[in-house]
DNA sequence: AATTTATTCAACCGCGTTGGA
DNA sequence: TTCCAACGCGGTTGAATAAAT
């Protein structure tokens, strides 16, 4: 049994591409615009299998594509979304007009680990690589998906948004700070709302998560310069690395029904998570950057 | 100059998701 | 509701190139 191939193996050509093939493919797209890769191949004259067109094209051919040396700033909003979203490649890309995600994965891989590495953060965690102290409390009550870091006494929960079941009956049932949030079908009058309990063990249930990022729409730019690396030695003669950043960055965590939301705090607010519900059954939550 | 080792990145592969029949 | 083809994503591979010996 298995999964059929998506084309047939044996008279497809496979590695590199030659600058006729990449001559075909660009013709037949302007001319007929992309998608249906199934069938492309056959239409432009292609012995490849339309997986092979379309990787092609997206992250090599496609006209808006940004060639040469990823920027600092690049490199800084790459970790910060990776900081956020993990191996997301293709949402991270999103953000960076003219990068594609394999041109952002490989970069990772190559450039930004390294460079992490050297600051002594662990590129997965975006922690201290010698910061083991993860609260197991919350980790084993959280869904798998979900990425858990620490930020001084605050557990942070990302990546909650995986899972979405669109008009069906759903509950967010989560803990966070020793705050459980419970949201519900907006379809069904029903909100969102805050429970403290320490005690009740998390339930994942269905999750209808919106994530919505964005850097606070009244707020300047982060200035990365701004961005302090401290280097204290202590006693033992090992050395702990911390960044700290000037300014807390907003990063809104929009729980609930509505997409396309924008983040719309200007507030300050220090090293904590806090949370706050609109008027709209969302959820936001409010974190300081932390490279 | 020749060989080995390391690095880069385009391309492939397999799997999860989506949407139409 | 179920099935399945097609799409899209993330992990991995391997050829090409650069650097080191």
């Amino acid at each position: 049994m298995g999964r059929s191939p998506c084309c047939e193996k044996q008279h497809t050509n496979k590695g590199a591409w030659t600058k006729e093939e990449d001559q075909r493919l660009i013709n037949y797209i302007k001319t007929n615009g992309e998608g249906c890769w199934r069938s492309l191949p056959k239409a432009a004259g292609l012995l490849r299998c339309g997986k092979s067109c379309r990787l092609r094209w997206i992250n090599y051919l496609r006209p808006d594509l940004k060639r040469g040396n990823f920027t600092e700033q690049e490199d800084d909003l790459i970790i910060n979304l990776h900081n956020l979203l993990g191996n997301k490649w293709s949402l991270i890309a999103a953000r960076l007009p003219g990068r594609t995600d394999n041109e952002i994965k490989n970069y990772w891989n190559t450039h930004i680990k390294r460079k992490l590495y050297n600051r002594g953060v662990d590129p997965q965690t975006h922690r201290p690589l010698n910061d083991s102290t993860v609260s197991a409390t919350i980790a084993t009550a959280v869904p798998p998906q979900a990425q858990i870091t620490t930020s001084h006494n605050n557990v942070i929960v990302k990546d909650v948004s995986i899972v979405s079941n669109n008009n069906k009956n759903n509950y967010a049932n989560t803990k966070i700070n020793g705050t459980k949030l419970v949201c519900e079908d907006s379809n069904s009058n029903s909100s969102c709302s805050g429970v403290s309990s320490d005690q009740e063990a998390y339930q994942h249930q269905q999750l209808n998560l919106d994530l919505s990022i964005g850097l606070p729409s009244s707020r300047p730019q982060i200035n990365t310069d701004s961005l302090k690396l401290q280097q204290p030695q202590d006693g033992d003669g090992q050395q702990e690395t911390k960044v700290t950043p000037s300014h807390g960055v907003c990063l809104c965590y929009s729980l609930g029904f509505l997409r396309n939301q924008v983040c719309c705090c200007n507030k300050d607010i220090g090293n904590t998570v806090t949370t706050a519900v609109t008027d709209n059954s969302m959820y936001r939550f409010y974190r300081p950057l932390n490279i």
